[in-house]
DNA sequence: CGCCCAACTTACCAAACGGTAACCAATATT
DNA sequence: AATATTGGTTACCGTTTGGTAAGTTGGGCG
């Protein structure tokens, strides 16, 4: 067993526990997604792209990816300060993953709701029927 | 927006959302990666596989699996009952996109942990010069 | 009669996740 | 003197997630 960073334990032996784990949370990979087309960007400018991410979340989000060494933090002690986010090359390899995953996403997210709208109506049916 | 099938609302436009909405759970590829290696499976089967997933959690996952269209179950009203599961066309498409991100975490975890523990490291260090 | 099987379903509960709002630093502006 | 700036941290709290344990089905079997 392995400790993680928010201190679950999960299999030592399965990598896939570990990507999901790793990946799981509401922001991560929507962050990477946004600095890989982005480049680097600002705290503040990362917080307005995304739009409904709190303070609290981006910051813990962003220190998580640090800390994975998926991004880099650059701040310079201006006033008002400024902090910059961007990419490592272990982050700019994750891309081409996400990126499949998501092309996945647009290419069938269509057929999924319809699958579940209609899952959902022949559930509908058998309550009925079942009166 | 979408109304999802757990009753939250996501932005319609953005895919990436709905991606990660719909695998973010803590089962749902672990489930579709199975059933890729072994192709039909039992329900006590994926249960005993995994190891440690409750039976509740399997069914709830199962059963958005196949309300998504990924999964089919085929139940065999026998004594005592069978049912079995397999990826239809649609899942079967989800295999490669999860293989290269699996393959990335396989390539890459190492890495990762190590700079969770160093970051981990620096941040006590640092803690303590502060004294 | 009572207990077994597999595959659930349900009620209940604990923990994790994530949001809100207040507070901070140091300086520049009004 | 008060306010605004950026990029945070922290306490608190509600929601969501997922686990435990019990009950359900109906025929087979000791």
């Amino acid at each position: 067993m392995i400790e993680n960073n928010s201190g679950k334990f999960i299999p030592t032996f399965c990598p896939i526990r570990h990507v999901l784990d790793r990946f799981g949370d509401k922001w991560s990979i929507l962050v990477v997604e946004l600095l890989s087309h982005k480049g680097r960007m600002r705290f503040s400018e990362i917080a307005t792209s995304i739009g409904d991410i709190s303070q609290k979340m981006l910051t813990v989000t962003l220190r998580s990816l640090e800390a994975d060494g998926l991004i880099s933090r650059a701040f310079y002690p201006e006033i008002p300060p400024r902090v910059e986010y961007e990419l490592t090359e272990l982050g700019k390899s994750l891309i081409p993953p996400i990126k499949n995953l998501m092309d996945w996403g647009q290419a069938h997210l269509e057929t999924i709701l319809d699958n579940r709208k209609r899952y959902e109506e022949e559930k509908e049916k058998k309550k009925i029927s079942a009166t």
